[in-house]
DNA sequence: CTCCAGGTTCCGG
DNA sequence: CCGGAACATGGA
C-alpha cells in the first residue's frame, strides 16, 4: 500500500491526538497510521511531520480534518488563563474535523452516559452489522449504518448491540429523517439557535448532544457542548469554591468567555482533563 | 461489589 | 427554572 500513498501538507496538525480526542470514534490504529471511513469511502493516512499521506484524495482527507482552519488564529482567540493554556499546550494540532451529519448525530445518541471506549465499541457493532462493507488491500472496513438501514431495524436488535436504551431513541431518530420529518442538509442553512432546536426534536437528542452535532457536523465552531468532564472544569476552574451554579449559568459563562471559537477551547479542555486525570493522576 | 461514563426526559417544588 | 430519579451496560 506504501507505494501508492498520495501526500499533502498538513501543518499545525496532529492526526493522532485528533483521532483520539473523542470526537470521533471509529479509527483504528495500523501500520504508521489509521484506517478508518470517511463517509463511504475506506481510508489509510499516517502522518510524518508536516505532512500526510493516504489512499485516498488529498483534498478530501484534508476537507474531513479540516486542514484549512486557521488553527493560529484560532488560538489568539482562546482566554489567557494557566487551565487553557495548559490544555492549549497539551492539545496543540488538534482539530475539529467535519464529519457527515447523520453519522455524528447517530454516534452522539448513543453516546449517553457511556465511556468513550464503548461508544467506539457500539459504532464498530452498528457498522459490522448493518453498514456497507468496504475494503482497504487487505483490511475489511465498514460505512456507518445508512438511515434507510437503521430506520427498518428494530429495538430488540439494536439493543443486542449493547445500545440499552438508547435503542429506541436512535430507531426514533432514523424514522423520523428516513419519513422526511426533518432533514438533516436542511439545518445547514439555519443559525446555530435554530439548528439547536431542530436537532433537539430528535428523541434522545439534548442540549448536549445538539451541540456536539452542531459543532462535530456542522461547523458551529462557536458550539459548546456541556458534558460532565467540562463540567468539572468549569466549576473547578471558573467558579472556584462557589456553591449553586446552575447549568444555566454555565451555559451563559462558557458563551462569553470563550468567544467564537469556544467549540474548539471545549475540546482542548475536554481532551486535556481527560487525558490528565483518569490514569490515577490526580 | 461499587462506582461511573461526552445525557435526556419526566415530575414535583 | 431547579433538583431528583429512572434509564442499560461494561470497564475500572
Amino acid at each position: 500500500m506504501s507505494r501508492a500513498l498520495a501526500r499533502l501538507a498538513a501543518p499545525e496538525f496532529n492526526l493522532a491526538l485528533t483521532l483520539n480526542s473523542g470526537q470521533v470514534f471509529h479509527w483504528l490504529p495500523h501500520r504508521n497510521g489509521f484506517v478508518g471511513a470517511i463517509g463511504d469511502a475506506p481510508v489509510y493516512v499516517e502522518q510524518r511531520g508536516d505532512e500526510l499521506r493516504t489512499n485516498a484524495k488529498p483534498q478530501f482527507v484534508a476537507r474531513y480534518f479540516a486542514l484549512d482552519h486557521p488553527l493560529m488564529d484560532i488560538y489568539r482567540t482562546f482566554p489567557n488563563d494557566p487551565t487553557m493554556s495548559e490544555a492549549l499546550t497539551f492539545c496543540r494540532g488538534l482539530r475539529i474535523i467535519r464529519q457527515p451529519a447523520w453519522e455524528c448525530l447517530a454516534t452522539f445518541i448513543t453516546s449517553s452516559m457511556k465511556q468513550v471506549a464503548h461508544i467506539a465499541q457500539i459504532s464498530h457493532t452498528l457498522r459490522r452489522k448493518f453498514g456497507k462493507r468496504l475494503r482497504l488491500a487487505e483490511i475489511e472496513l465498514f460505512a456507518y449504518p445508512t438511515v434507510a438501514a437503521l430506520a427498518k431495524t428494530s429495538e430488540l436488535e439494536l439493543r443486542k448491540c449493547a445500545l440499552g436504551y438508547r435503542a429506541k431513541n436512535l430507531l426514533g431518530t432514523a424514522r423520523m429523517i428516513a419519513n422526511g420529518e426533518v432533514e438533516l442538509e436542511k439545518i445547514r442553512a439555519m443559525n446555530d439557535d435554530d439548528a439547536r432546536a431542530e436537532l433537539c426534536r430528535f428523541p434522545g437528542v439534548g442540549e448536549k448532544i445538539a451541540n456536539c452535532v452542531l459543532l462535530f457536523a456542522y461547523e458551529r465552531v462557536r458550539a459548546f457542548p456541556i458534558d460532565i468532564w467540562i463540567e468539572r472544569v468549569l466549576r473547578e476552574t471558573y467558579f472556584a469554591r462557589k456553591r449553586k451554579i446552575t447549568a444555566k449559568r454555565l451555559r451563559e459563562f462558557s458563551q462569553s468567555y470563550f468567544g467564537e471559537f469556544g467549540g474548539y477551547a471545549q475540546q482542548y479542555l475536554f481532551h486535556h482533563a481527560r487525558s490528565t486525570r483518569k490514569k490515577g493522576a490526580r
